[in-house]
DNA sequence: GCCAACGTTGGC
DNA sequence: GCCAACGTTGGC
């Protein structure tokens, strides 16, 4: 099993309405990602997966965890290209638990241990790879 | 609102 | 295939 972090700007999309949809029984397309490394981040995601759910611009912290349970498909709000084939592709999410404590970005990147995160050293990744330790550090840091 | 980092586009 | 120009993301 793999972990991941996979971003969201909370004014879009927050981890509360992740929670509501998940409550009422509906898998959250994680549609709109349009980045190649992003794209193959989430093809490479396994039934079962974990993913830190980050807010990105407001909050700027960890704030819970969800769990891969589609597979990579093709997304439906996306153009195909001139060939028409599909292009983007997301997976089905849905939310496991809040973070106790929100692990925030200044907080990460004060943490030695967590300097090699992708989420510190790929700014820019909307869908970024965590190692089994580091997973295990923001756990640990998040009061799980 | 600014800017750094990075991806994409298009001219050559 | 290189590289300059431009657009976007996201932290500050």
């Amino acid at each position: 099993m793999a972990y991941w972090l996979m971003k969201s700007e909370p004014d879009v999309f927050s981890f509360d309405d992740m929670m509501a949809k998940t409550k009422r029984g509906e898998p959250e397309q994680w549609h709109g990602v349009r980045n190649y490394t992003a794209r193959n981040n989430m093809r490479a995601m396994a039934l079962g997966d974990l993913a830190f759910f980050y807010h990105s611009n407001i909050g700027k912290e960890i704030v819970g965890i969800i769990k891969v349970i589609a597979l990579a498909h093709p997304d439906s709000t996306a153009d195909l290209n001139d060939k028409g084939q599909v292009v983007w592709e997301c997976v089905d999410v849905e939310a496991v638990k809040p973070l106790p404590k929100p692990v925030t970005l200044a907080t990460i990147k004060a943490t030695p241990e967590l300097e090699n995160l992708e989420l510190v050293k790929l700014s820019r990744l909307s869908v970024s790879k965590v190692s089994d330790a580091e997973w295990a550090f923001l756990c640990k840091m998040g009061g799980l």
